[in-house]
DNA sequence: GACCAGGCACATC
DNA sequence: GATGTGCATGGT
């Protein structure tokens, strides 16, 4: 079973098994983006406690999230752990849109796809996958996202290594996939929710959607 | 109590 | 270029 074949029908049997999963979870642009930030290494669960109180403080706007104290942002952050680095790389964010954008995330998402990606990564605190993941959920862009699920799991597929650089991994799932917007924000969602329940460092075998996907092959399971 | 989670920057070799 | 380390919380 070649690369291909394989990428398509994990996306085939994912689909079939969750639905869609329209992502990402979140009511807005910027929360998305703050939200890319704050899950870096970290569950989404404790992402979710520190979104809430941002929102009920208030603090969810990009106007609020440039003039609050580095302190209080911090503070507010704290369930999504790193909050210290987390903060600051919040805020460098924030700079940055209003430096280059004026304030304006309209603006920042008409900028070409190759332009944006190199500006969001010099930006400290903003690397690849963030900055991907900001791209298509956010700016609705026809990126791919790659994860640490990503690796995990078309690793134990036998399509990688599990070391994979970000670049060649996301140069396979393009160069295998159609160039399509809905397609490739799926796909990842379904890779996160997969890795979520079922590719965890201890594999958990019974009802995941790839269990025997290639021949008894798979190590997914 | 150990292990884990939707990374990233930085130091060192 | 490759490898190692600090950053930290809340759930299982």
């Amino acid at each position: 079973m070649g690369t291909s074949q394989i990428i398509s029908s994990a996306f085939k049997r994912m689909y079939q098994a969750f639905g869609p999963q329209d992502w990402w979870p979140g009511d807005s642009p910027l929360e998305i983006m703050v939200g890319a930030v704050l899950t870096q290494n970290t569950n989404w669960a404790n992402v979710e406690i520190a979104i809430s109180n941002l929102k009920k403080e208030k603090i969810l706007s990009l106007k609020a999230l440039k003039e609050v104290n580095l302190n209080k942002l911090a503070k507010l952050i704290r369930p999504s752990g790193y909050y210290n680095i987390k903060a600051k790389r919040l805020k460098n964010l924030i700079n940055f849109i209003f430096s280059e954008y004026n304030g304006s995330l309209k603006k920042m998402f008409l900028e070409p796809d190759k332009n944006l990606r190199k500006k969001l990564l010099s930006v400290n605190g903003v690397g690849k996958e963030t900055a991907d993941s900001i791209m298509c959920y956010a700016g609705k862009k026809t990126v791919f996202v790659i994860d640490a699920y990503t690796k995990r799991i078309f690793s134990r597929l036998g399509i990688c290594k599990k070391d994979i650089e970000y670049d060649e991994i996301q140069g396979i799932f393009c160069k295998h996939l159609k160039e399509r917007y809905q397609l490739f924000n799926e796909y990842h969602a379904l890779i996160v929710n997969l890795g979520k329940n079922y590719c965890k460092p201890k594999p958990l075998c019974d009802n995941c959607p790839l269990k025997g996907i290639i021949n008894g092959k798979c190590k997914v399971n």
